[in-house]
DNA sequence: GACAGTGCCTAACGATCGTTCGTTAGCGTA
DNA sequence: TACGCTAACGAACGATCGTTAGGCACTGTC
């Protein structure tokens, strides 16, 4: 006896969530444009037809893997950054948390990052427009560190990029095989972060 | 009066590096995928099949974008983490020239790093090597540094990865319009590199 | 003056692309 | 029993893809 629904994708969800999810992880692998309907469809066991009744283009199941993976994390955790009461620590959790987020939402990510430039030009302004206010974000509370006094950083907005680039950049290294968890190199780069690149000290904040 | 080839891409080179340019152009624009022949050919002022007496596919045209541009770096710039000599302050000067260098060549190097699935097996695994092989370089150099005790950081793999996402971040942000030179941004990330996130202090080698 | 080589052309090949068509089986409700 | 809805089907649409065949004009060499 075979399941036939057999990789768990589609559990009380419908055939809606189950494309959703097998065609973002053969983007990630191959690229929009590298994945046609054909194959999306018979690797959810379908006629290529048959998608059109749960979604009304291709570029409408990007839109529906990229929607708002990002803008979620984002909107859930800007309030860490809040200039009144941002510290060192509050930066420190916001690292390990991003980290970890990103890494769990890999492939959305990776298919958000890589393919943005296919999305209808709306939808990418929509979410360049959050990725901005994130990473602005940060540049006002490490200027905010900096006028305290308790962060060194000489100039907040390449330390908030490089800080980013760091961070984001997990995802393209880390494999769950090797010795340390997700979570264990969340924390590392919260350190190199916050201690490193931004040069605060651990027992810093106001 | 029009010059005939009017982008100075063709200058002394001819077709063949004319091709590679404007191909490299539109691939880092619109992706490998997302560009056909007949878009390079329209774009170079020539026919489609034309393009095939200079290259004998379209992805011979990626190899040569792609090509060397990273292990040419690279070979040339190893000795700077040689176990036997390397310091903290040569590992500054690496990543000031590793952030100029490709920046640079941004344009082949975002190709190269989009693209690289598209690449035949063969050519993909050279430069992975390639790219390996320098990584490694920088977690043996910050290894040395860890034993000798002038580098504090704590996991000499995880701060070489975070190190090189860090700088290899650095293109996806910055734009000549603003007030820092590539040079400036690429002394920072020096700083924050090697004083920040691999914790040596600004006078310490052996 | 014949010849090979180069660089480009027009035209077309088969394959694949995203998408649309008309149809149908199954199910719940009137 | 009849209706409407959902989800699926097979088949095909026109467009575009990478690539190839064959030919034409020019250049330098014997």
């Amino acid at each position: 006896m075979i399941d036939p629904e057999p990789a768990g994708a589609s559990e009380a969800g419908g055939r809606r969530e189950e494309i959703v999810e097998i065609a973002s992880r053969l983007f990630a692998e191959r690229s929009y444009r590298g994945v046609g309907m054909r194959a999306i469809a018979s690797a959810v066991g379908v006629q290529p037809a048959s998608i059109y009744h749960h979604f009304s283009s291709k570029a409408d199941i990007l839109d529906a893997i990229i929607a708002d993976v990002t803008e979620r994390f984002i909107a859930a955790h800007l309030y860490l950054l809040d200039p009144k009461f941002v510290t060192a620590s509050s930066m420190r959790q916001l690292v390990t948390e991003h980290v970890v987020y990103f890494w769990q939402h890999r492939i959305a990510e990776a298919v958000g990052l890589r393919e943005l430039k296919e999305l209808s030009v709306a939808r990418a302004e929509h979410v360049r427009r959050s990725r901005r206010s994130y990473q602005d974000a940060w540049i006002c509370a490490i200027q905010v560190g900096v006028s305290g006094g308790w962060l060194p950083a000489q100039n907040p907005r390449i330390a908030a990029l490089a800080l980013l680039s760091m961070i984001n950049g997990v995802n393209a290294w880390y494999r769950e095989a090797g010795p340390l968890s997700i979570a264990e190199v969340a924390e590392m780069h919260a350190e190199m972060a916050v201690t490193g690149v931004l040069g605060g000290c651990p027992e810093a904040p106001p």
